[in-house]
DNA sequence: TAAGATTGACTTTTCAATCTTT
DNA sequence: AAAGATTGAAAAGTCAATCTTA
């Protein structure tokens, strides 16, 4: 006999998310864990082989990451300790520090990309079909920008909601 | 210049729902951390409280918040010590523990899940169309099962891949 | 004084080893 | 020996305080 406001169906729906969510990243980390790396690190050496010049910016990285500046130090040092990345100065800000991707960092992530990328297949990508991926897409970056704080304001998702807030 | 592998629309897509669910926690969490609760421990109490009499073994507890044995054995550990829940024997096997949610534990629920509702609603289902909800958790239903060790095996997305499976 | 990054102390989680009961 | 749970040691992350440069 469970008690109705726990049983909310707008609980479960977030139960669902978390589940799903806990189960994809289960598989990729050990995809990743065969390479040495954790999700962590391979989403930071990733950002950097997708920035200019493989380099970004440690607060960026912090941003980009979701991790605090702190944590994001920390991810650094270790990434660093095993040469898959380097530390270099701002150029004209001497407070600021750049992680740039080295020659053994790229290696690491072409050697776990195809890897990864079959898993995403098999666990997420193709387990829709191609409609149902492209809607699921959609729903996503919007709750992306729905949730983000510094995204730009998102328009409401009805005429109703539109009436209020007008 | 960003070298092809590493632009996968796929890696993609999986960035993106890390991106929509980090957000959507980050804002959950801050409705619990308002009532003293993380994340983990508030499902914790609400899974026991979704339970016939309120308790379940520590360890279905651990396989349903996605935490390991000794991760379930410390959030318990920290709930019984705030008086949220209490440890009680298992009737006929002396090896097991349950977790058994309290009157204060039920009370912290009861406070925490307005809230979260309401948060839950901005961010997440009131954010979508209904009909865009529905299709979303009916793929996210999908990817659970896919991606769940534990599931029933989950039919293949299109006739190729059943070609390919019989 | 503020911005950018790091450090120290602490929390949360996991893995491997252990203890008890079956 | 295996199942259920807990424990010690260590990893990974956060917050608040600190250091350096602007």
């Amino acid at each position: 006999m469970s008690s109705a406001p726990f049983d909310d169906p707008r609980l479960t729906a977030v139960g669902l998310f978390i589940e799903a969510f806990d189960g994809l990243t289960a598989q990729l980390s050990t995809v990743h864990a065969r390479h040495g790396l954790s999700g962590k690190e391979f989403d930071t050496l990733l950002r950097l082989a997708r920035s200019p010049g493989d380099q970004l910016r440690m607060s960026d990285l912090a941003e980009q990451t979701a991790l605090s500046t702190s944590g994001t130090t920390r991810v650094v040092d270790r990434l660093e300790d095993r040469g898959l990345l380097a530390r270099t100065a701002a150029p004209g800000d001497r407070r600021g520090a750049y992680a740039l991707l080295t020659a053994a960092g790229r290696q690491r992530l072409t050697d776990d990309v195809p890897e990864l990328v079959a898993t995403i297949e098999q666990c997420f990508t193709g387990a829709l079909l191609p409609d149902q991926l492209e809607t699921f897409l959609a729903s996503l970056r919007r709750l992306r920008d729905t949730v983000n704080p510094g995204a730009a304001t998102v328009p409401p998702a009805n005429e109703e909601a539109a009436a209020w807030s007008s």
